[in-house]
DNA sequence: TGTAAATTTGTAATCGATTACAAATTTACG
DNA sequence: CGTAAATTTGTAATCGATTACAAATTTACA
């Protein structure tokens, strides 16, 4: 495959001009840019990326580290992905979970230049040797912890997940199940405060034999769909961290023989696309996924840039949720 | 940050010792290979790996091109990073559907030397230049046309639908609907020559006033609806090209006040994990979307390393389908 | 111990671009 | 036309690794 040599000996002219019709088209006359264009034409020459890159000591790529099987997180790839087009990143992706042994390798992409940036959909468990004097570029999405070692886009969990409840104690509801999501996501803790939190402002007791852990999968919902079942006294409703949780004990209890929303009301979180096409459809939170996805972005696209005060940049930087209200949830008999 | 030069200086040996330590360690005596990690410890050395590309010309990555639209594809995605993650590739994900015009470029990927491989949800418009004599790399996943220029792994889509719509023959629909794809999707096509097979063969008339264009979306499914529900006569079956038009055109039904499966009976294409619980439960043709995957990245890296054989690589790889039966047809009353 | 073979090491060229700097050319204008 | 300024061009160093080849060292064994 031809190279910038050749093309610059078959167009005549030194290899700085052949580099310069790409690199600064206008500062190459008329006469070389024609005999340039005409090399290349002929030689169907491409410039090699991979060399380029090195001299640049660029890659223009960004990692993003998403466990895939959430789809709500889809829709955060494409807010990602519209702005790393716009921004001229191409987006490499990982599902940790798929490997968590590799994980530090991921990370190190960076320091091998691989990448640029890295955006990661959960706190990095390694803190920064000097945390708070050093910014790695990389962005936390969707999950917070306090003095995140890196900057975050996500929204305020907490908030979001007591609305949530508050909304089903203003239907009367006195017993209200919570299914946990992940252990070791933020996020996780930070609707289990939500959740107690609206408890405690009703006045209602806080009893752990109401939580079951889940792990955000269908199936952790469907199984806990039984429990909830068999519970004395049984709750008549139940907040799950998420909608695919949500729709798995829908389906459980469905199975058991309950009605939804009339003998147990079940709200879920995200808003995933078919929150809205389940039976019933579901209540829930809406994240603004594609604007967290373009939010976490621009913001790392900024710290590529050296663009950011220091000041703020750690500061979490939260989206507004939405309670979404639909055929999931009724008043309490 | 430090570079193999200072590493080698500080360990008292030749920049080759230390690039040998990392490419064959075995080659390094005990005495000097404790001399290079100490000096790699202290300089907290990584290997600049754009310049490692470009000495070797390969950037270990592949370029996966999909519709993220569709949940289908996140499993088939999975698929392709398991092996990706074991061959040592890493995986570069764009969805074309977000920026058409920008689909040559991402071929180009290849020519530029950033990417080894590719893999494309969709039979490329342009042909090889010569083609069947040069493999560039790609393989079609999910898609697929008679003299195909790139190796291709897919499902026997003419077959699939075909009995699918059989099975709805045998349940005694005379009038079956049929919702399209995308038009550009040759997946459609064949999926549309299956559904008239399958009539064909149980004597029933092609008419084209049952076949509604859709575009794989739950929206097309849903307007869709409308339209199946005014037919007349009304059919009493309706084959969607992929589920989520599916979920869309039950939804749509329901919401015109009919019910399935017992005034229609409705069949999707894919089997998404959704299918399970949307209600009633999806009938559905189940594609192995992590097979697909996973067949297309081991070929792929066949491809790219040239373990192949030209006889045959240019034969469509058809993976098995299952006729998944669940709640949304009955026979016809 | 001496010599050949095997192993280990270092020197220096190489990959294909970018770019600082100097040189050459063109343009502007009194 | 002559000179200064502006523009265009080319030379050659550079990025940080890999690797062919030769040289040095170690090992094996009579």
């Amino acid at each position: 495959m031809a190279n910038i040599k050749e093309v610059a000996s078959l167009a005549g002219v030194s290899v700085a001009t052949v580099s310069r019709y790409f690199s600064a088209p206008e500062k190459v006359s008329k006469k070389n840019t024609d005999k340039v264009i005409k090399a290349i034409e002929q030689l169907n020459y491409k410039p090699n990326l991979l060399a380029r890159n090195f001299t640049q000591s660029r890659s223009y790529s960004i990692l993003v580290m998403a466990p895939l099987a959430n789809p709500f997180l889809l829709d955060v790839i494409q807010g990602i992905q519209e702005i790393a087009r716009i921004k001229g990143y191409t987006v490499l992706l990982v599902d940790p979970l798929e490997a968590p042994d590799d994980e530090n390798k991921y990370y190190s992409m960076l320091e091998t230049r691989l990448v640029e940036g890295i955006i990661d959909f959960k706190v990095q468990k390694r803190l920064n040797k000097k945390h708070g004097t050093r910014i790695d570029n990389i962005v936390t999405l969707c999950d917070y912890v306090e003095n995140n070692p890196s900057p975050v886009v996500t929204v305020d969990d907490v908030k979001a997940a007591e609305k949530l409840v508050d909304y089903l104690v203003s239907l009367g509801h006195r017993h209200i199940g919570c299914l946990t999501g992940l252990d070791f996501i933020h996020a996780t803790h930070h609707r289990k405060l939500g959740y107690q939190n609206a408890l405690q402002k009703a006045g209602l007791p806080l009893s752990n034999k109401l939580m079951i852990n889940g792990d955000f999968s269908v199936t952790s919902g469907l199984n806990a769909a039984k429990e909830y079942a068999d519970m004395q006294p049984r709750p008549t409703a139940i907040f799950c961290m998420n909608d695919k949780m949500a729709i798995g004990i829908i389906q459980g209890l469905k199975a058991e023989g309950l009605r939804v929303p009339e003998d147990i009301s079940v709200v879920g979180f995200d808003d995933i696309e078919f929150a809205k096409y389940c039976d019933p459809p579901l209540t829930t939170i809406r994240q603004p996924a594609k604007e967290l996805g373009s939010s976490a972005m621009k913001l790392l696209c900024n710290l590529i840039e050296g663009k950011f005060d220091p000041e703020t940049v750690l500061r979490p930087y939260f989206l507004p949720t939405d309670l979404i209200v639909r055929g999931s949830t009724c008043a309490v008999k």
